[in-house]
RNA sequence: UCCUCCUUAGCUCAGUUGGUUAGAGCAUCUGACUGUUAAUCAGAGGGUCCAAGGUUCGAGUCCUUGAGGGGGAGCCA
């Protein structure tokens, strides 16, 4: 007797009729008969045919959606037309039972407001296992694609005494009990006699830690959870997300942008391969979500469409500057149809002006670089124009900004000017400063929210519903 | 944090200018049927109309405040 997952039953349609034996949970039951099995490793369901009248009564009345059980049947070719195989049960036991009154997850249409305050059972649904399969593969090819290109796995810490970047606020990291924490003589919270001596916070992000191993071992990259305060509320934020974070020696802008985009097109390359049934599944959904849209709302392309185009097309680069004179003598702006209008060099890229850049003027993923030193971080390589900056953004339809990063600022001098500038303090980042003293070197990298990419991947609106159990602003249930 | 819309049965939603006993589909329960594909048919049960306060003879409906959610913006990944 073979006791397989249901993903390897459904493809033994060569070796029929065969004893099998599995286990799942029910997703319908119909006409006393027939039980949808799912046991997490397909998206698909096997059919179970059961014989209702040699089954007692209070067996069937056991076997409700959601129910956990185990069968025992032969593997045959499936009288009916929706499958191909079918199991025609001889035995069944109810390993956990669901009782239909109490059980949220039924077999219809759920709002996905709903799923999340069910954030424990919404997995036991289509969508979101096809979502979180991807979501698992997605970050086996993400650590893929880096070891077989010879970079490093850093674990930079979660706890940071840093506040170095200034990406925005941070969670406080305390030992001090409520209302106890020991005042110094200027009436501020004395963090020496904290657990760590001083104040600590939960990371904002690996970059500073990663340009170490980077200056040591040519190229790394963090994968890992970052923790952002910040009061936002919308669909591409969360207050505790996973960023992927590669940073490479002697490497230039030009080298960074390159491997940002190699990069995304290789996992999405690796994700149309492994994800075929789940990515299909999520395309349909798209599909039929943007059915009940207006047209001019609809995308004109469908999911698996868009992920082909991205992965087989190059993305569109373009400095600044360009991007400026584009959005300015564009028709919106001509026809004053902005929201915030672009005049002069200089302005920050309000994310309807990305939006336009993406979805209307080029209608592909856009590179942005070369932004004004004015309005990114303080490491980042100032040209020799003096005016603009080594960043680069990588801008997605649908999904805005999908990686920011740079090529750092190597020279000391330069470095510790700008911070001066900036007001970031000196002390406090020493090792830092260090790097650029000891064997400094060109070197760049970037960041990637890992949900942001998960979010595009699965076409899903919401970045809520592409985290297993999502942190914001005055939720975190789970 | 700001703008805007929403919150009615377990779920998804109707509910007219403020006016009798708040409706439908699905789910549940009872029965029928039994090769179904979100099965079908007949019947039944199920409501603190988000919360608190106010206006009114009368509030699901109008006003105020608060909470949660959607869309947009800011911050960013």
């Amino acid at each position: 007797m073979i006791k397989n997952s249901v993903y390897e039953l459904l493809k033994s349609d060569g070796l029929l009729p065969q004893e099998v034996q599995v286990k799942g949970w029910v997703r319908t039951f119909r006409s006393n008969r027939f039980i949808a099995l799912n046991d997490g490793s397909t998206i698909h369901n096997i059919q179970c045919v059961i014989d209702f009248e040699s089954t007692t009564e209070e067996t069937l009345k056991r076997i409700n959606t959601g129910a956990a059980i185990a069968i025992k049947g032969n593997l045959t070719e499936s009288q009916g037309k929706g499958q191909t195989v079918e199991i025609q049960v001889s035995e069944i036991e109810i390993l956990g039972d669901s009782n239909p009154d109490a059980y949220p997850i039924q077999p219809k249409k759920h709002s996905f407001e709903f799923l999340r305050e069910n954030a424990h059972l919404r997995v036991r649904t289509n969508t979101f296992s096809a979502i979180m399969r991807v979501r698992s593969k997605l970050s086996f090819a993400v650590h893929q694609y880096f070891q077989e290109n010879g970079f490093n796995y850093v674990h930079t810490p979660i706890i940071t005494g840093a506040d170095a970047e200034g990406a925005g606020e941070m969670f406080r990291v305390t030992n001090f009990k409520d209302n106890e924490a020991p005042v110094n003589e200027e009436g501020e919270i004395d963090f020496t006699k904290d657990f760590f001596g001083k104040e600590t916070n939960l990371t904002v992000s690996g970059q500073l830690e990663a340009e170490t191993f980077a200056m040591a071992l040519g190229k790394a990259y963090t994968f890992g959870p970052t923790f952002r305060a910040e009061n936002s509320n919308t669909t591409r934020h969360l207050a505790e997300f996973w960023m992927i974070e590669p940073e490479v020696a002697f490497m230039d802008l030009e080298g960074n942008m390159d491997l940002a985009e190699d990069f995304i097109k290789c996992v999405l390359k690796s994700i149309l391969k492994s994800c075929k049934d789940d990515l299909a599944f999520l395309d349909q959904r798209l599909t039929q979500e943007e059915k009940s849209k207006p047209q001019a709302e609809r995308s004109d392309m469908s999911l698996l469409e868009k992920l082909r185009f991205v992965a087989h097309n190059n993305f569109k680069r373009i400095s600044y500057t360009e991007a400026i004179d584009i959005l300015r003598n564009s028709k919106p702006n001509k026809k004053k149809k902005f929201q915030f209008p672009i005049h002069e060099w200089g302005a920050d890229l309000q994310s309807e002006h990305e939006r336009f850049l993406v979805e209307r003027h080029f209608k592909c993923p856009v590179i942005l670089f070369d932004y004004p030193a004015d309005i990114k971080a303080f490491y980042m390589r100032l040209n020799e124009d003096g005016k603009t900056v080594r960043a680069m953004d990588v801008l997605f339809p649908g999904i805005g900004e999908m990686v920011g990063g740079a090529q750092r600022e190597e020279r000391y001098d330069v470095l510790v000017e700008k911070m001066k500038r900036m007001n970031i303090d000196e002390k406090e980042l020493w090792w830092y400063l260090d790097l650029r003293k000891f064997g400094t070197a060109v070197h760049s990298g970037f960041g990637l929210g890992f949900e942001r990419l998960v979010q595009f991947t699965t076409g899903m609106n919401n970045i809520r519903d592409v985290i297993p159990f999502p942190r914001t602003p005055q939720n975190a249930d789970f």
